[in-house]
RNA sequence: CGGGGCGUGGCGCAGCCUGGUAGCGCGCCUGUUUUGGGUACAGGAGGUCGUGGGUUCGAUUCCCGCCGCCCCGACCA
């Protein structure tokens, strides 16, 4: 992408309504723009980090066994009179009435039409188990949205349903996405930590929240330092096997959100090994049961021929607020640091003398050999606003071209994240950025 | 939902208390200048002062209603 053709409104103060670091940074970088309270329109730079979050989390997703769908984000509220949850779910809900005068909502999760569409499949326990997951926006008419897209009311979520034939089956489903869980979020560059989370009514012990660590975290979290440093791409688990050995490994050692701190068990923890920190929930799987299956009239014919009720498990990724997750927990005073992972563009092109055909000649090599992964800044602007705009869009390289260093076919590489720069060639500059 | 605050060119703000036809910085346009960290100078464009009503000769300014947005708290991907 040429700069000098881009919609990248860049902005160089910070508007009055932004308050935390993500939400700045990400409105001063172009990449969304407020449209109402707590909905955002996603401008070129925001939507190609969205893209790239969510494509990491549906690699992960079907990696674990889980396949895709897309149900709609209009729902008919007979679907959740079913559940009873359409008296229950109360203001946060957006409810209207289409020409008919029929009542339908804007769906703020899918439980009840999974299992709908479910039911009309599954005759067998021989068509458990299954794994369905989509992607999609929902509402919740929050009471007070806030923190740009980390709490928005219109917001990208993956939506994971598993169906199974019995609590130990539905077990195995709930270590798969753990598992899935751990390895999405460090591919985003992220270290996440799983924390047993309040399971509400249905009871039981399954259910984890995954929170991130960053300063300006909405809850307090207590850690052990032995769980940060487990690193979850370092074991690839076979998701078909026996998986608690590997959930194991990160359930032994102490996180508790402050909901769920026990005070005695944090003693316990060697006082070194103890890291209080603030953190953001990114994720949050449960363990339900039969409820929404027992309510909806999901039944399968047993091997005995006896009807059985399905076991069910929900998972959730918060896609969007990742995004803004992201930037709180890497970005300086300059701007956004995106990991390679899910940055915008892997580099931006520098020309600092744009009309000088040596700058263009060398600038233009680059950019042809970088293709669509690169911004080349090929602008008639100053070099401090380029170098200032690249830091504040947070590209993971910045190739600096000017015209001491191109009369040598030199060009300076920095990393953003570092701020290390070394002087290459060109192709040793590709491969360092194609590298990374 | 309880408490607090703010709506004035694209962005950040002043003016309002003490009514008299709107101003500053950034950004934008034109020109000159500059060319390795948001350059400098000059000249421009751009505003129903959130909205409806009231008071007044006259309302951005005073009064009332409404709408929108933000912040703090209790709840949530």
């Amino acid at each position: 992408m040429r700069l000098s053709r881009a919609f990248l409104p860049t902005l160089k103060e910070t508007p009055a309504e932004a308050q935390i670091a993500s939400h700045r940074l990400m409105l001063r970088a172009g990449m969304v723009r407020q449209t109402s309270a707590g909905i955002y329109a996603w401008l070129p730079a925001g939507l190609r980090v969205l893209q790239k979050v969510a494509q990491i989390v549906r690699e992960e997703q079907d990696r674990a066994g889980a396949q895709e769908i897309l149900m709609p984000t209009v729902q008919n509220a007979d679907l959740w009179r079913q559940s009873g949850r359409y008296e229950d779910y109360g203001e946060e809900m957006l409810r209207f009435k289409d020409r008919h005068q029929r009542e339908m909502l804007f769906g703020p999760t899918n439980e009840e039409m999974v299992t709908d569409i479910f039911k009309d499949f599954a005759k067998s326990y021989r068509d458990l188990p299954r794994n369905l997951y989509h992607i999609q926006w929902k509402f919740r008419d929050e009471r007070r949205p806030r923190f740009g897209v980390m709490r928005g009311r219109e917001f990208l979520m993956k939506d994971a349903y598993s169906f199974d034939v019995s609590q130990e089956a539905a077990q195995h489903s709930y270590r798969q996405m753990f598992l899935a869980y751990l390895r999405t979020f460090a591919r985003l560059g992220l270290k996440a930590i799983p924390m047993r989370a309040d399971t509400g009514p249905i009871g039981g012990n399954l259910s984890h929240e995954f929170i991130i660590l960053a300063e300006t975290g909405e809850s307090q979290v207590f850690v052990s330092q032995d769980l940060l440093d487990l690193d979850p791409l370092a074991d690839t688990p076979d998701f078909a096997s026996d998986l608690t050995p590997h959930v194991d490994r990160w359930t032994q050692h102490y996180a508790a959100t402050e909901e769920m701190h026990d005070e005695a068990a944090w003693t316990a923890v060697p006082e070194a090994k103890r890291v209080s920190a603030r953190g953001i929930e990114v994720g949050h799987i449960f363990y339900f049961g039969t409820k929404y299956s027992a309510a909806m009239g999901l039944t399968v014919q047993g091997a005995d021929g006896k009807p059985i009720i399905p076991e069910m498990g929900s998972y959730g990724i918060g896609v969007s607020r990742l995004v803004g997750a992201i930037i709180e927990a890497s970005h300086d005073e300059a701007g956004i640091i995106w990991p390679d992972a899910v940055a915008p563009f892997a580099a931006a092109i520098l020309n600092l003398k744009a009309g000088d055909a040596t700058c263009d000649a060398l600038c233009g090599q680059l950019y042809a050999a970088l293709g669509a992964d690169a911004v080349y800044d090929d602008r008639d602007v100053r070099p401090g606003q380029k170098f200032a705009e690249a830091d504040l869009s947070g590209y993971p390289w910045q190739a600096i071209i000017g015209p001491r260093g191109a009369a040598n076919g030199r060009i300076e590489l920095k990393r953003r994240a570092t701020g290390v720069r070394e002087e290459l060639s060109l192709e040793d500059a590709i491969a360092r950025i194609r590298g990374a």
